[in-house]
DNA sequence: GCCGTTTTCGGCCCGACTGTTTTCAGTCG
């Protein structure tokens, strides 16, 4: 028996077949299906066959009896018939064709069929050749923009790390707030709102009283390098980076209509038309219609509520069930920023930070937290100037010291402790014992193999001493993949110990998909900024983001907590 | 191919841009 498909490869599979089908003629309805299962099995925190084991496939949104079947077949074959026999007909290269803007089903059936072309290489020849224009069917004026199309053309399938795209789409908004001053509110939609970690192009949703004013100046800045659509309130253009962003500005009046369009996901505003039908209004981007009458709203909450549903906060639009529980007013409430009672994550002078305890405190004041815990490295980690018992005593002074300049206000001392190749800590019992708690990191020796630092992580977690593990898969997101962690062996060993796990918005590190793990596993979760200054503290809305991703509530999150609970439920303090 | 507190059959989201199609098909977000 070959090696198990996992649900990515089988969600590629099934999305091949919808798109090879399509190319061959197949109606789009049934094609679209294949595609709606894809994206909803990639989104799935178990897997296929875990779920199917249960008998529980067709549970799954859009999967039924014969994409079940289907995903049967190449559980146990790796195989399923219906894309055998299509690829017998049209090679599965000619997919590739899809990736190229202006080319969707249709021109790559063209391209084939009356072409010859199988795939991206044999199209860029053709153009470089010149053999497009005999392509019969194909217009001069088509092959001619179709082969400036593939000059110019990103890589495909080429999507940005979150953090990147998040930077990215702030200073194009910052550009553009330069270069015209009509805005009245301008905000990145798109997966970055909905804070997926891979984003495929910018979206910016704005509002003012010229939208063509503002496109043209959006259209001209120095940053587009090419404009791909030029319309009266829309623009799509290619960076100088070589990614694309769009623009779409409204009337303040149809703000809310307009944000929530354009943040997607596009399975989510389909489900959510469905409904608005159903209630006998056309929904679109510019509000609710009915014959004549258009209904427009100036917030995204007026939406919800005119739909009769409770407000979906972004990330949670993922069309994975949010839908039906908003209109039974049965939707989880999620963790939000306002939930957040202190950050408890974070790095000062005293190690690699840039700033000093008091402004450290004075900014998470300003933040409205209740308190944070300073969290400097040990002395383990070389490169960070890290704290030994003694630099701990010198720190507990100063800090006693700043607490009473910000009372009430409390800043508590903690450790990022280093877990050692043999899984001990870097720092005596009786030192951590004097801290107000400790967060344990696995930083160095993460590819050693899997059993030695799936170890290293777990008995730091099981040690009486320690109440979160930091970063628990290593990664950094767009820069680190993970290291060698059995993830699911540790999740389970922290919520025995009563260890809480970290969700760190630094590095996103912990995923949405590996936050519903955790959730399942029992642990409680701590949402961490990992600040290295004042503005780092801002990272918080990454874990925040990626928390309501995976639908935590703050009944799970240890600093949802008021100080003393939050202190009281630290595994230290418990009474064992 | 999926789906149903109006449907187990007959629907399936909406609007805009592009091109050469004088009324719309194809593509995209």
């Amino acid at each position: 028996m070959s090696v198990q498909m996992t649900n990515a490869e089988i969600a590629n599979q099934l999305r091949n077949l919808g798109a090879l089908l399509e190319i061959g003629g197949e109606p789009g309805f049934r094609t679209a299906a294949y595609r709606k299962a894809a994206e909803q099995i990639e989104a799935l925190a178990e897997s296929l066959s875990e779920i199917r084991a249960k008998g529980e496939l067709e549970n799954i949104p859009g999967v039924g009896k014969a994409i079940s079947e289907k995903i049967g077949s190449l559980l146990d074959t790796g195989h399923m018939k219906a894309l055998d026999e299509i690829t017998e007909k049209i090679p599965l290269s000619v997919i590739e064709l899809l990736s190229v803007p202006d080319v969707g089903p249709k021109r790559a059936a063209l391209l084939f069929e009356s072409g010859g072309i199988t795939s991206l290489v044999a199209l860029r020849e053709a153009a470089t050749s010149g053999a497009l224009a005999n392509i019969p069917g194909l217009t001069e004026k088509a092959a001619a923009k179709l082969t400036a199309t593939l000059a110019t053309m990103a890589e495909p399938d080429t999507r940005m790390p979150l953090p990147m795209a998040r930077r990215l789409g702030l200073d194009l908004i910052q550009h553009l707030r330069a270069a015209y001053s009509g805005i009245e509110k301008i905000e990145l939609g798109g997966s970055v709102r909905r804070f997926k970690e891979t984003v495929g192009d910018l979206d910016i949703v704005s509002s003012g009283k010229d939208p063509n004013a503002m496109v043209a100046a959006f259209s001209t800045l120095p940053l587009v390098a090419r404009v791909e659509m030029l319309g009266e309130n829309r623009c799509r253009v290619q960076m100088q980076s070589g990614q694309s962003a769009d623009l779409r500005v409204v009337p303040g009046e149809q703000w809310g209509s307009l944000l929530h369009h354009f943040t997607g996901s596009r399975l989510h505003n389909m489900k959510l038309r469905e409904r608005s039908l159903d209630l006998g209004w056309s929904m679109s981007e510019y509000g609710f219609r009915k014959g004549e009458e258009l209904v427009s709203f100036s917030t995204e909450e007026e939406l919800f509520a005119f739909l009769g549903m409770d407000f979906i906060p972004p990330p949670m639009r993922e069309e994975a069930g949010e839908i039906e529980l908003a209109a039974k007013h049965q939707l989880p409430k999620v963790v939000g920023i306002d939930g957040l009672r202190g950050d408890l994550h974070m790095h000062s002078t005293w190690s690699d930070g840039v700033n000093s305890t008091e402004e450290m405190a004075r900014a998470a004041i300003a933040r409205c937290y209740e308190y944070i815990c300073l969290t400097d490295h040990s002395r383990g980690l070389g490169i960070a100037n890290g704290l030994d018992a003694e630099r701990l005593m010198q720190q507990r002074v100063e800090i006693d010291h700043v607490n009473t300049l910000v009372a009430p206000f409390r800043v508590l001392q903690g450790v990022e402790v280093e877990v050692m190749n043999d899984g001990s800590l870097d720092l005596a019992d009786d030192v951590l014992a004097k801290l107000d708690l400790v967060i344990a990191s696995v930083h160095s020796g993460t590819r050693r193999g899997k059993e030695s630092t799936t170890m290293r992580a777990i008995k730091a977690v099981q040690h009486p001493l320690v109440d979160i593990l930091a970063h628990p898969t290593g990664r950094i997101l767009g820069s680190r993949g993970p290291g060698d962690f059995d993830i699911p062996a540790i999740l389970e060993a922290a919520a025995a110990a009563g260890t809480a796990v970290e969700i760190n918005g630094s590095r996103v590190d912990l995923s949405d998909f590996n936050t519903k793990a955790a959730l399942a596993a029992g642990c409680t979760i701590e949402i961490g900024s990992d600040a290295h200054s004042t503005e780092g503290l801002n990272e918080i809305d990454y874990a925040i983001g990626t928390a309501q991703r995976a639908w935590v509530t703050p009944d799970r999150v240890l600093n949802a907590l008021p100080l003393e609970k939050m202190l009281a439920s630290l595994k230290r303090n418990r009474p064992s």
